[in-house]
DNA sequence: GATGAATGAGAATTCATTCAT
DNA sequence: GATGAATGAATTCTCATTCAT
């Protein structure tokens, strides 16, 4: 058997294409990416048939990842406003550790290059904690019923991203805005102001 | 100057530029642009220089227009609450009702075509919103001092985008979805939950 | 209006299409071509869409000329004999006067490149031509019922293209090469040999 | 040498190559080729060279395996026309038999890829059918003396050639057609028509 | 010897920009 | 000023060939 694909390879493949996509978009050239993972221009295509290929399972990767940095450590037992800061305060580490995965992603989100499987997958990924943060917040939320819980998982979401934002301009507030961010969070949704 | 530029077709090509940005992004085409302007290839660029100058002015174009209807009509003599309300409000029509143009500024925001010079004088252009919104909050939002006020006027932004999403997905609950937007916004940065 | 699509351009880029495809087959490079009609690459494809739309077009325009060059001052008056000679003739003397759309043609027609849309409109274009050939050949031809016919016909190009290697390689012998085949051609399909 | 090169493979890399020339011209890739005889890419290049080795010794091969064919049988007992009946047929039912080696080398013949060593190499395979023909037309053939027998040959590929099409399209009449085709070919050549 | 991953030189095509008309 | 043809650099992808395993 002749040299195995590099799982090596693949990831660096990824890693540079999350940092190029983050700063230039789905405009990003392959040559780059491939210089930046420390291959050839052809060997990102025997990794990757195809550039949109790339995109998707980069897309799919850092979701996967995202999802497990959520999961990981959810404490079960905990009331409701603890297990929601646990959410949040997983999507804030992990935006801040992954600077270059979250702006690829939202970049991905965004582009029309994502098939909607991909995008059906990467939903799918995260169906586990939103049936969680379901029961969580079943009884905090404003109107729960109806479209309820996804706005309120939208809104969470949207929240994170302003507050990675204010984050990555002033590092040393990490914590700072975190705490404010989940407040706004949780006092905006809930059913009694 | 024998014939002088026209305004209609500046505006014809900036328009038609928000539409295919907003679907696009900036990997739209410049031919593509023109012709969906009326004119050929070559006049775009007697109107703009580059495609990165296109691109800058649709960007402070928007943000004008955007600008300007938020500013529209405040109620200086109303209290704060019904003050932020009509930011928000302003904000919610305007982007129901100009799409093409929101989804472009989305684009654009997320794009390195745009210098940080157009970034600039287009937080410019929010200041005069911002400084009255300063005060409006002055009192209601928490940690006021400090980043506090940015920080809020960011938290709007972000569900006002998360909220226009959802009502462009159920143009039917436009009122509704404004009207919860708002309570969360408004909940969720006050001082005492 | 700007600068009008050049006829001569046109021309110049299938002529040295021709050359380039007689020689190298359908692989020749597009900027060789281009470079041969002396225009940039990107020209070549102001003109025809993309490489297919080249191959295309340029099999039509040499059918086209050969279609023309066998019909013009086709002799209806005469006998079946002196008609047949005209055609074998005009194909020799074709053949001999445009080596290149010659062998173009021969490497088009083999490939898979011109599509049956062209294949179609080709055989259309020699359609009149074999009405003609089809009188002709009635009373003189083995088996004129069934595919009698078409395979006279196939049998006159097989045996043209063979006499014009001959003719290529002896060039001086054009007349007497010519003259050769043609025996061959008649005596062959002759109905009593 | 610890393992020797296996004939086996070379013929099922050939065999290959002759299938996926017959159809993709000389365009064909080698990985293609390599797959379809069940080796990997690799190897196809420890038994060949280079892809233009490859092609060279294809062509040989086919040309070989036809001049067997030809000559395999042959009557040297019997008459001229017998004779020149015998490798007619052969030559036909060698080609309805071996499809796509007849396609190959069609596409090979009009290839730059094929060298003029190889194109003598061929010809000599040939060289002792020939003389054998050669006796059997100098007396049938017109102009027997100079080019004549050399191009009566000629008139017998490109007969063959179009005889081999007819019987493609309609393998039923492969009999009636291999006898017309031999009637044109020996009627057209004749000294006296 | 066999395998198939790695390489990089093309290949076709797109597109911002220039410039003749 | 308006037009759109002309340009060539940049882009994605293919493929013959090499070489580590």
């Amino acid at each position: 058997m002749a040299r195995p694909l590099s799982e090596e390879k693949r990831e660096a493949l990824l890693t540079a294409a999350a940092e190029l996509v983050a700063s230039m978009g789905t405009a990003a050239p392959t040559v780059k990416i491939a210089k930046a993972a420390g291959v050839s221009e052809g060997t990102l295509f025997t990794y990757f048939a195809s550039k949109d290929e790339l995109l998707n399972q980069l897309f799919l990767a850092v979701e996967e990842d995202l999802a497990r940095a959520l999961a990981d450590g959810y404490p079960n037992q905990a009331g409701a406003r603890e297990r929601s800061w646990h959410l949040w305060s997983r999507f804030i580490d992990w935006g801040a550790a992954h600077p270059h995965e979250l702006r690829a992603m939202r970049q991905l989100k965004a582009s029309e290059r994502i098939s909607e499987a991909s995008r059906k997958q990467g939903e799918a990924l995260f169906r586990p904690i939103k049936k969680l943060q379901n029961q969580d917040l079943a009884e905090h939320v404003k109107g729960a019923q109806g479209q309820g819980i996804t706005y309120a998982y939208a809104v969470l979401n949207a929240l994170a991203d302003t507050t990675l934002d204010f984050i990555a301009a002033h590092p040393k507030k990490h914590e700072q805005y975190k705490h404010s961010g989940f407040e706004v969070f949780w006092n905006g949704i809930a059913r009694t102001p």
